[in-house]
RNA sequence: GGGCCCGUAGCUCAGCGGUUAGAGCAGGGGACUCAUAAUCCCUUGGUCGGAGGUUCGAAUCCUUCCGGGCCUACCA
C-alpha cells in the first residue's frame, strides 16, 4: 500500500452559537475518516477553523455588547471543547478573522481580478438606518404582502408559503435595530462565474469528485443555464476583511473567505510544524476531501472549485455531501428538548455512544440521519457492550497471571478469517459507508462469542491440568477482542487505547489485525464502557427542553436578545443627565380603579411624613389595586405634573414589560423606607 | 411549480436480474453462569408501498400512481 498524502476538512462552524448534536453528525464523520487514514498508514491531516465574519456575528456581539473579537474568542474556546468533548481531533483548528485568511483572500482576489472575473455594479437593497449595514433577506422582518401575516422574514413567509423579496415586505423592520430599513444603492463586486462554466460542467459531473445526486442536483439547479454572477462583497459596516482598494468601503462577503479559511488553517499548521504550504494545496500528489453538509453544496461544488481554478490552486480531490440530521423522523425541536446541544449531551451520556451510533448509521449518500433514541439506547448495549466489550470482559482475568500464549492455537480459523475481512472493512471507511463497516465488525464479533461459550473458559479453570488449554482459549478470544478494537478505533479511539493498554500493546496501525499478539502480558480488566442508562438520555432530553423555555440559548446566558432588539439603547447620557431625574423610593397607601380608564389605576403614594402624592398609573390589566397597597415602589418624584382626564397626576412609577397584562413594577426591597432617593 | 432521495419482518437496515428474500435489535422458548441481568442455542414474523410493462426469470430494470422526507422557486 503506497502511501497517500491527504488534506482533509470539516466545514466551518459559525462562531453564532454552540455546537448541537446535528454538527456533530459532520465533525464525527470526518474524524473517523481522518481517523481511519491515519490508522492505514498514509500521510493525513485533518483542518478546520471557526467562521467568524458576516453580520450575524455583528448582531450577535452587539447584543451582548462585547467586540466582535471578543465574541468569536468566545464562542471557539467553547467549539474547541465540545470537539475534544467528542474526540474530534483536529491538526489545526485555527479562525477565518486570522492574518493569514486575510493574506490568502487578497491574493486569490487579485488572481480573481488578473483574471477579470471580478465586475462592479450597484445593488439596491435594505440598509439598516442606524448603522448603514446592509442586510440580508434574514434580518428584515415584516407583514407578509401575501396573506398579512405579521413577523415573516425577508425572503418566505412561514404562514403562507409564498416568497418575495424583504423590499416587497409591509412595515419592514431591520432586526439588527429594531428601526425600520432604508432602501439604499450599493457598489458590490461580483464574480463573473460563467466564464468557467464548460470547467465546473466538467468538473461537478466526474464522479470522482461528487455523489451522483449532487451532480444532478447542480446540473439540474445551476449548470443548465448560465451561471448568474456571484456577489461577493457587502458595504461597510461589515465584520470582516476590507476589500483592497476600496478604502475600508466594501467587505468581503462572508461566504467569500470562508473556505479559505482552509487554506488558512494548513498555513498555520504549516507554521508550526515547518511543512510546505504548497505541498498541499499545489501539488498533484495531494488528496483534497471536504465534508460539508447538504445546505452548502452549491458553494462548495461552483464557487469554490472556480476561485481554486482561478488562482491556480490544487481542486477539491472529492466533496463528500452528508444530509441533515433528524431526531424521531423531525427535525430537531428545541421545544421537544431534541435540540440537543454538545455541552449538553457530554453532561449526561458518554462520547462514544454518539460515535458509535452515527457511525451505525451513516451511508455514502446524502441521505438525512434519522437518530432514534431507543434505538441508541438498544444498540450500543447490545453491540458495544454486550458484544465487543463483553468479549475481553469475560476473559481477560483468566489470564491476569500467565498472559498470552506464545504460540497461536488452533482456533478454527476465526482469526485468519477476520483477517481477511479487514479488506472489506477498510473498503466501506474508505467509501463512507461506515454502517457497512459496523455491520461487518459486529458480524466478527457474533462469531467470537459462541467460540468461548463452546470452550468454556469457566469449566477449564477449576481443572489444574487444564491451564493451559485455558490460556489457549483466552489467547483466542482476547486476539479476536483485539482485531475488533482495531477495527474500531477510527470510531472508538478511547477504546482502542484501552485494549492496547489491557493488552500492553498500543494499537496504532490497522496491519496489527493481520497477524496475533503473542507472550504478552495481560493487565488487570477495567471497566470500558458503562451500559447506556435510558434515564441519562431522558435527562439530557429534559434539560434541552428547560433551556428552551428561558429563551434563546445563547454561550454567555440563556435570556433572549428579544427586549433589547424590540428598544435598542438609548443614546449615551452623562451622570448629570441621569440625576436630574429624581427617583424616590415610596409606599403605596391607597390604590383605587379608575372605573371610565381602560389601563389607569389611581395610586396614593406615600414619600414619608406628611408628603403624599396621586399618580396614575397603566397597570390596571396587571395588578388588583388591594395588592398594591403596602408596597414599595419606585417613583420619579421630580416629574413635571400632568393633567389627565381623571385628575392631576403627580409623577410616574416605574415598571418594565410589554404593556397590557405584561407589566412587572419596580418595588424595593423591604428595609428601604418612603423618601428615599434613588442613587 | 421544478428537482433529489426514500418506501423490504414491530424497529434499523442489507440484498440492486437468477436457487425456497437476509442480518441485528425487539418478541417467544430453552441453556449457561466467565462477564456491565452480559452470552449461547432454537424460534415467531415479510403477497419486498400499489398497478402495469420488459424478461425464460424482478425486491432488483422501465413507466405510472400512492405515501414520506429534503432542497429549491428566478436568492445564494
Amino acid at each position: 500500500m503506497s502511501e497517500r498524502r491527504i488534506l482533509v476538512t470539516s466545514a466551518l462552524p459559525y462562531a453564532n452559537g454552540p455546537i448541537h448534536i446535528g454538527h456533530l453528525v459532520e465533525y464525527i464523520q470526518t474524524d473517523i475518516w481522518v481517523r481511519f487514514q491515519k490508522l492505514r498508514g498514509h500521510r493525513c491531516i485533518y483542518l478546520c477553523a471557526d467562521d467568524t465574519h458576516g453580520t450575524a456575528i455583528m448582531k450577535s456581539a452587539r447584543q451582548r455588547g462585547v467586540s466582535e473579537s471578543d465574541f468569536i474568542a468566545a464562542i471557539q474556546s467553547e467549539h474547541e471543547r465540545d470537539f475534544s468533548g467528542f474526540h474530534i481531533e483536529f491538526d489545526n483548528y485555527g479562525s477565518t478573522d486570522s492574518p493569514h485568511n486575510r493574506k490568502l483572500c487578497e491574493q486569490i482576489w487579485q488572481a480573481l481580478q488578473e483574471k477579470n472575473l471580478i465586475v462592479q455594479r450597484q445593488v439596491t437593497e435594505f440598509l439598516d438606518a442606524t448603522t448603514g449595514e446592509s442586510l440580508p433577506d434574514r434580518f428584515v422582518t415584516g407583514t407578509c404582502p401575501k396573506c398579512q401575516a405579521d413577523d415573516q422574514y425577508g425572503d418566505n413567509c412561514d404562514k403562507c408559503g409564498a416568497s418575495y423579496t424583504a423590499t416587497d415586505l409591509i412595515n419592514p423592520i431591520s432586526t439588527v435595530s429594531g428601526t425600520p430599513p432604508v432602501l439604499g444603492k450599493q457598489d458590490h463586486f461580483f464574480v463573473q462565474i460563467e466564464a468557467m462554466h464548460a470547467f465546473l460542467d466538467a468538473w461537478t459531473q466526474d464522479e470522482k469528485h461528487l455523489q451522483v445526486e449532487v451532480a444532478n442536483y447542480l446540473k439540474g439547479h445551476f449548470l443548465h443555464e448560465p451561471l448568474r454572477d456571484w456577489d461577493v462583497s457587502r458595504p461597510a459596516p461589515y465584520f470582516g476583511f476590507p476589500i483592497p482598494g476600496t478604502d475600508e468601503n466594501h467587505y468581503w462577503y462572508v461566504w467569500f473567505d470562508a473556505p479559505i479559511g482552509y487554506m488558512a488553517s494548513t498555513q498555520e499548521w504549516c507554521d508550526r510544524t515547518g511543512e510546505e504550504f504548497d505541498t498541499w494545496w499545489r501539488d498533484d500528489q495531494t488528496e483534497i476531501h471536504h465534508f460539508i453538509g447538504k445546505d452548502i453544496q452549491y458553494f462548495h461544488c461552483l464557487f469554490w472549485p472556480a476561485m481554486l481554478k482561478a488562482s491556480n490552486y490544487s481542486l477539491p480531490t472529492r466533496v463528500h455531501i452528508h444530509g441533515f440530521l433528524t431526531v424521531g423522523g423531525e427535525k430537531m425541536s428545541k421545544s421537544k428538548g431534541t435540540f440537543v446541544k454538545a455541552s449538553t449531551y457530554l453532561k449526561h451520556l458518554d462520547p462514544n455512544y454518539l460515535r458509535y451510533y452515527y457511525a451505525s448509521k451513516l451511508g455514502p449518500h446524502v441521505d438525512d440521519l434519522d437518530m432514534n433514541l431507543n434505538e441508541l439506547v438498544n444498540r450500543v448495549n447490545a453491540d458495544l457492550v454486550g458484544k465487543f466489550v463483553n468479549l475481553g470482559s469475560r476473559t481477560a482475568k483468566f489470564v491476569e497471571e500467565c498472559g498470552l500464549a506464545s504460540r497461536y492455537p488452533d482456533d478454527g480459523g476465526l482469526f485468519a478469517y477476520a483477517a481477511q475481512s479487514g479488506d472489506k472493512i477498510a473498503q466501506a471507511y474508505e467509501h463512507g459507508d461506515y454502517n457497512r463497516a459496523m455491520r461487518l465488525i459486529m458480524s466478527l464479533a457474533d462469531r467470537a462469542n459462541p467460540y468461548v461459550e463452546s470452550a468454556e473458559p469457566w469449566k477449564l479453570k477449576k481443572d489444574p491440568a487444564q491451564l493451559g488449554r485455558l490460556q489457549d482459549v483466552c489467547t483466542v478470544a482476547l486476539n479476536l477482542f483485539r482485531q475488533l478494537a482495531i477495527y474500531l478505533s477510527p470510531v472508538l479511539p478511547q477504546l482502542a487505547e484501552k485494549v492496547g493498554g489491557l493488552l500492553g500493546d498500543p494499537l496504532v496501525d490497522w496491519q496489527q489485525a493481520q497477524s496475533p499478539l503473542l507472550g504478552t502480558s495481560v493487565a488487570r480488566f477495567q471497566h470500558m464502557l458503562k451500559r447506556v442508562d435510558e434515564k441519562d438520555v431522558k435527562l439530557m432530553i429534559e434539560e434541552s427542553k428547560e433551556r428552551e423555555e428561558e429563551g434563546t440559548s445563547t454561550a454567555h446566558g440563556t435570556d433572549s436578545g428579544e427586549p433589547l432588539l424590540a428598544e435598542p439603547l438609548a443614546d449615551e447620557c452623562t451622570i448629570d443627565d441621569f440625576t436630574s431625574v429624581d427617583l424616590r423610593v415610596a409606599r403605596v397607601i391607597e390604590a383605587a380603579d379608575v372605573p371610565e380608564a381602560n389601563k389607569l389605576l389611581k395610586l396614593t403614594l406615600s414619600l414619608g411624613g406628611e408628603e403624599t402624592r396621586t399618580v396614575f398609573a397603566g397597570i390596571k390589566k396587571a395588578y388588583q389595586p388591594e395588592a398594591l397597597v403596602g408596597q414599595l415602589v419606585i417613583m420619579v418624584a421630580n416629574l413635571k405634573p400632568r393633567k389627565m382626564k381623571f385628575g392631576v397626576s403627580e409623577g410616574m412609577i416605574l415598571a418594565a414589560g410589554l404593556g397590557e397584562k405584561e407589566v412587572f413594577m419596580l418595588t424595593a426591597h423591604e428595609g428601604a423606607s418612603p423618601g428615599q432617593r434613588i442613587h
